[in-house]
RNA sequence: GGAAGGGUAGCGAAGUGGCCAAACGCGGCAGACUGUAAAUCUGUUCCUUCGGGUUCGAUGGUUCAAAUCCAUCUCCUUCCA
């Protein structure tokens, strides 16, 4: 079945908006944040760990998993849920995200036919279409499929965001002319860059291409927070009512609020797991650092009222400990940590578009999360 | 008792007359990370009032100049008795 939104509550000063996402895997609620798991694992976590934080929809990624271990061997496992043991809605990334980084002369590999790029794997010539991302991901099966895109990088040209963001659209159409999967949804992605004019237009053009859901592409590459909100203004208006909308790549807890004003339901990440592996949790009170040396004696959980498994069980300085001992429990603990803490973000969010004070946590989130305090100086 | 090699910053280890406050690695202290080529990357790590000051087992010497050459001492490792 295709995925279904359901709108069920506007905020009233804001564009923000609570609803249902009825999915193969059960009915969830958006706001939501996405963890990712690039190739069929959020690293570190097992997928019983994923839904006990609150996780509807996980990632996974076209390019990794046709690269290793191949799609004809996840679509012989069962397709990617059964391959992954995972039952619950899993959004697969087009890849295209990978393949531009992996591209060494832009003017010759990037073609209206694909991109030409070599595999960091093995540094084999590969070349990948919007076609060929389709199929792929047809195959492994996921419950959203991505079109084939370019993230445009920051910063271009409008004559490049322009060129780009049409080849986009044309890479949209040819990835749905092939698509076939009816278990599957497809969405759209919008690009065009800093651009007012060419957001609006890639957003009209996408939809009137009649996609299961919307996503915003092409921010968080560098452009600055403020550049980022306007990307999003930009395109909202021009999106249904009735279709879900997803901000990719977006994971920075006052972004993920600043989204959710905007009137997106869907994000997705790597911070909370990337920096978790780096040592860092996300607070209430700001971002912290595990391993510096103030935590070594410190015997409170790295939240106080956090609920994660973390939290319940586990010290400062244990976790601490162990990330500089380079332990992956540690990692482990802290991407719980940090991947609930965004849950918990999104479920106030919901609880706040529908008690219509968004505006005011945002305000409270901010003064505690930026304030001077002693962990964020 | 004899022979050989060696003692360099918190640790390991380069350097064997000036370009040496001394490579590099680890450890330490910080920082970055936004559709994961990321358990990664970056900075910093003798003291300093930023002018400079004090270092390369110890002491003395040679030299305009010594971690680097010489002498003595001391400690360590290996081998032979």
């Amino acid at each position: 079945m295709k995925i279904k939104y359901e709108l069920l509550n506007n905020d009233t000063k804001t564009k923000a908006r609570y609803g249902l996402l009825h999915t193969n895997y059960g009915t969830f609620e958006t706001p939501m944040f996405m963890p990712v798991g690039t190739q069929a694992t959020v690293k570190t976590l097992s997928p019983e760990e994923i839904k006990e934080m609150g996780s509807g929809v996980i990632l996974s990624n076209t390019y990794h998993l046709w690269l290793r271990p191949g799609e004809d061997i996840v679509d012989k496992a069962g397709g990617l849920h059964k391959f992954m043991n995972y039952d619950g809605p899993i959004l697969t990334d087009c890849g295209g995200f990978q393949v531009f980084s992996l591209v060494k002369n832009k003017k010759k590999d990037i073609t209206e036919e694909g991109v030409r790029f070599k595999s960091h794997i093995d540094g084999k010539e590969l070349f990948l279409t919007p076609e060929l991302s389709i199929k792929i991901q047809n195959k492994l099966d996921s419950d959203i499929a991505m079109s084939f895109d370019e993230c445009i990088p920051y910063p271009a040209t409008y004559e490049y965001a322009k060129a780009s963001t049409e080849r986009t659209l044309r890479w949209a159409k040819r990835g749905k002319d092939v698509f076939n999967n009816e278990r599957q949804s497809l969405f759209g992605i919008v690009q065009g860059g800093e651009f007012e004019d060419l957001r609006k237009y890639s957003a009209i053009e996408t939809v009137k291409m009649n996609f299961d859901g919307y996503s915003i592409g092409g921010t968080s590459v560098g452009e600055g927070k403020d550049t980022m909100y306007k990307m999003i203004d930009y395109a909202i208006p021009y999106l249904p009512e009735n279709k879900p909308r997803y901000l990719m790549g977006v994971g920075d807890p006052l972004d993920i609020i600043e989204g959710v004003i905007r009137g997106v339901d869907m994000f997705d990440c790597v911070l909370p797991t990337r920096i978790a592996r780096h040592g860092n949790a996300f607070t209430r009170c700001g971002k912290i650092n595990i391993k510096n040396a103030k935590y070594k004696e410190d015997f409170t959980p790295i939240e106080e009222n956090c609920d994660c498994y973390a939290c319940k069980h586990y010290t400062k300085a244990y976790i601490r400990h162990l990330i500089v001992a380079n332990e992956t429990f540690g990692q482990r603990l802290l991407s719980i940590h940090n991947i609930r803490f965004l849950t918990k973000l999104t479920e106030d969010l919901r609880i706040a578009i529908k008690e219509d004070n968004i505006l005011e946590y945002k305000d409270e989130f901010i003064r505690k999360y930026c304030g001077k305090n002693e962990n964020n100086k």
